[in-house]
DNA sequence: GGATCTCATGTTTTT
DNA sequence: CATGAGATCC
């Protein structure tokens, strides 16, 4: 009785569905949350299922919280036992209680991530002598992931071209080094998972055992790895339950394949099928807008999407000049409707890739608003945050070369590059690792070795210093050992060196600090599984008051009142990696689609006229899937018109950019036809700022503030104006604020409403 | 051995 | 432009 009643009737026909395998396939905002979650509810508490022969599995830890945290407020304490989590984490801890049964790895393996993988590779390439420059460590990671997605072992894997067999070599050898160090890389948790299970029928037949009821997530985000992990771990009895919807599949790239989902099907003829049909999310207006956009592509099941909600406001398609004035728009527009009561919290502003959150970040900060980002800048993968996780790795796992040639000679200590390949090869052939090997030189007085004067000393002390934190690993919490490391190797002194941007880094340590103590009660092991298992979204927090940028991956399984997506032109959405390829294109569309499909109720496209790419500015092309949204949906003339007008536009801003620097402006006021399209396009011109800010405040001819004036802002505080200098018709003014977090900022006194104080 | 500079190089999306 | 690798200077 997990409120069924809360629940429409296909919903509820997928709770209560089975037994046997079950295909649910929701569209978008159909509430498969909820039914997932009601699900699992109802096996326990209906069908009196144990909470431990239940495993959910989804593909962030996120959405795997979350569905905890609903199943626990459905259900109470009652859960507990429940295996649920994303598919690497579920893997890892599996691996961990079978490491017994796992060649070559104990208990203590790392997760190598991304850049640990690099280094890997890069070794891989140097042992066997090839050229890294002709031999991209990427594109050997890409193949050597490619394989492994396939569940295909080094020993398997076939060449058939001279690239290939390179790979093949590369491959073989990344995985000596990887069970060398004790590692594993994300891929291989999978697939060492699958190759357990097959390599052991014990180990097999106890988990089909255990786990009699299995349900899944975003189904049609598994490779091969994952659906036969699945297919391995299904019993007899056939209950799985998976939930997905190709057309919101976006992860091909990462060797995801929504045709799972057929294979599903013929895999389980008798699989029972549910469709979830009903968006209780969005308009009519964006439902058919995606819905237009998704029909464009072949080899899909039409599902009969339909909502509720009526009408809707229009979809609002905007062309900026240039990225910059692209942002401001987005900063400018959600300053105008939050008159209309919308919350800063229910807006997102979505794109691309990561490099586009730059400039958004800064239109934001001119205007003095908060916002959250989600990505970009992991926090783990800052230097200073990887440092000192290097060193705790080393010192749970001395045999991660990785880490410590990352942290042997950081900071300085007289290690050089010739002693580090010294100690190396000495190691090599000692047939340890680089860790050991120290380790060894100073339990050991007697050893030979190849060391001297300055080089033996450095390493003595190092050594020292990392063999007294091995000793007392095991008795101070994470917390202390962190403050143990960053105090013997004088971590602070060398990162936090005064300037501002060593502040920020210190604080930053000092934040990894504050969550090793949080996570106090985990051994070393796990924290720093978890470590190495976050993702971007997964640090989301709740609904602070502040709009989020994210790329649209990351916008998938969230819904926000209000969607901005920027940067629709061709060669940023669809991806120019993406042009000459269907399948690619068809990906592109379906992200498209994704973004869409998270508004509740209001979308704002915009594409830019010129966009920054790294280097000079390119004129870009309207995205041709604006073409593909009916007219009718749309805000502000035909897109015929719309194209008219841009071209216009193509030419006088090419005539002005060559007179002014302000062009984009200039260009904006002296074509009458771009105000038209502008007063056009935007929702309501009578309370405008935005770009029709221009045409309406008369030109600022004097600074408002001045050096040494009491100003106060609504968010930031006490201040003291630094300078101020008008900068075309606003001006900009740098304060110095009191609070101490807040330091020096750069305002826009348009937007900022700096009172004076005096 | 180490710090600093220059140059090239390449950029999608992420567990 | 932002990062990394190699060259150069201390």
């Amino acid at each position: 009785m997990g409120n069924l009643d809360d629940l429409n009737l296909a919903q509820r026909a997928a709770v209560e569905a089975g037994p046997g395998p079950i295909l649910v396939l929701a569209g978008p905002g159909s509430g498969k949350t909820r039914v997932l979650t009601h699900r699992i509810v109802y096996l326990i508490q209906d069908l009196d299922i144990a909470p431990w022969r239940i495993m959910a599995v989804t593909f962030t830890n996120k959405a795997a919280r979350e569905m905890r945290h609903r199943v626990d407020s459905l259900l109470g304490a009652k859960s507990s036992g429940l295996t649920m989590g994303t598919f690497h984490a579920t893997c890892a801890r599996m691996l961990r209680r079978e490491s017994e049964n796992l060649l070559g790895y104990d208990g203590n393996f790392l997760i190598f991530d991304t850049a640990d993988q690099r280094q890997v590779a890069k070794q891989a390439l140097q042992d066997l002598a090839l050229d890294d420059k002709k031999f991209s460590p990427n594109r050997m990671l890409s193949g050597i992931s490619t394989a492994k997605n396939e569940l295909v072992t080094p020993e398997q894997y076939a060449a058939s071209n001279y690239i290939s067999e390179i790979t093949r070599r590369v491959y073989q050898r990344y995985q000596e080094i990887l069970v060398a160090n004790n590692a594993m890389d994300f891929d291989d948790l999978l697939m060492n998972t699958v190759l357990l299970l097959d390599d052991r029928p014990d180990v097999l037949e106890r988990y089909q055992r255990k786990y009699q009821y299995i349900l899944v997530d975003e189904f049609q985000d598994t490779n091969t790895a994952q659906y036969e992990l699945l297919k391995r771990l299904v019993n007899s009895q056939g209950n799985i339950f998976v939930v997905g919807d190709a057309d919101q599949s976006i992860y091909k790239w990462r060797g995801a394949d929504f045709r799972n989902l057929i294979r599903f099907r013929e895999h389980y003829p008798n699989a029972q099928l549910i469709l979830l049909e009903q968006n209780y999310r969005s308009t009519q207006v964006i439902l058919d807008a995606a819905k237009a956009i998704i029909r464009h592509n072949r080899e899909r099941v039409d599902k009969e999407l339909f909502t509720d909600r009526k009408g809707g406001s229009q979809i609002i398609i905007r062309e900026a000049y240039n990225d910059v004035e692209e942002a401001e728009l987005v900063v400018n527009t959600i300053e105008q409707i939050m008159l209309e009561g919308v919350h800063l919290g229910d807006c997102a502003v979505m794109y691309r890739t990561n490099a586009q959150s730059r400039v958004l970040e800064e239109a934001f900060i001119r205007a003095g608003i908060n916002y959250r980002l989600v990505g970009a800048t992991r926090f783990y993968g800052r230097r200073e945050i990887k440092d000192l996780v290097a060193y705790l790795r080393l010192v749970h796992n001395l045999a991660d070369s990785v880490s410590f040639g990352r942290v042997i000679n950081t900071p300085t200590r007289g290690i050089g590059k010739k002693t580090m390949q010294t100690l190396s090869q000495w190691a090599q052939r000692e047939g340890r690792q680089p860790g050991e090997a120290l380790i060894q030189l100073i339990e050991e007085p007697d050893i030979a070795h190849p060391f001297s004067g300055r080089a033996l000393s450095s390493l003595t002390r190092f050594g020292n210093m990392l063999r007294d934190w091995i000793s007392m690993k095991d008795r101070l919490t994470i917390g202390e050992l962190l403050d143990t490391i960053i105090d013997g190797s004088g971590y602070r002194l060398f990162i936090d060196d005064g300037t501002a941007e060593g502040r920020d880094r210190w604080a930053n340590v000092m934040e990894l600090r504050n969550v090793a103590v949080e996570f106090d009660e985990l051994t070393l092991s796990e924290f720093l599984e978890q470590v190495a298992l976050v993702a971007d979204i997964d640090d989301l927090e709740e609904d602070p008051d502040a709009p989020t940028l994210l790329t649209l991956h990351a916008a998938k399984g969230l819904e926000f009142p209000v969607v901005f997506i920027v940067g629709l032109e061709e060669g940023m959405l669809p991806h120019s990696r993406s042009l000459d390829e269907a399948d690619e294109l068809a990906e592109e569309r379906r992200l498209f689609y994704v973004g869409l499909t998270r508004a509740m109720d209001r979308i704002y496209l915009s594409h830019a006229f010129r966009r920054t790419t790294y280097g000079g500015t390119e004129v870009s092309v309207p995205s041709r899937f604006i073409q593909d949204i009916p007219e009718e949906l749309l805000e502000g003339g035909s897109s015929g018109q719309r194209r008219r007008e841009s071209q216009r536009r193509v030419s006088s801003w090419n005539w002005s950019s060559q007179t002014t620097s302000h062009s984009n402006r200039s260009g904006i006021e002296r074509d009458a036809r771009q105000k038209t399209t502008v007063r056009q396009v935007l929702p309501e011109p009578s309370s405008g700022q935005s770009l029709a800010k221009d045409e309406k405040k008369p030109v600022l001819t004097e600074a408002q503030y001045r050096t040494g004036q009491q100003v106060h802002h609504h968010k930031f505080g006490n201040g003291i104006v630094i300078e101020s200098k008008l900068t075309g018709n606003d001006e900009e003014v740098v304060v110095a604020f009191s609070g101490s977090d807040v330091g020096i900022k750069k305002l826009v006194a348009s937007l900022a409403k700096l009172e004076i104080k005096e």
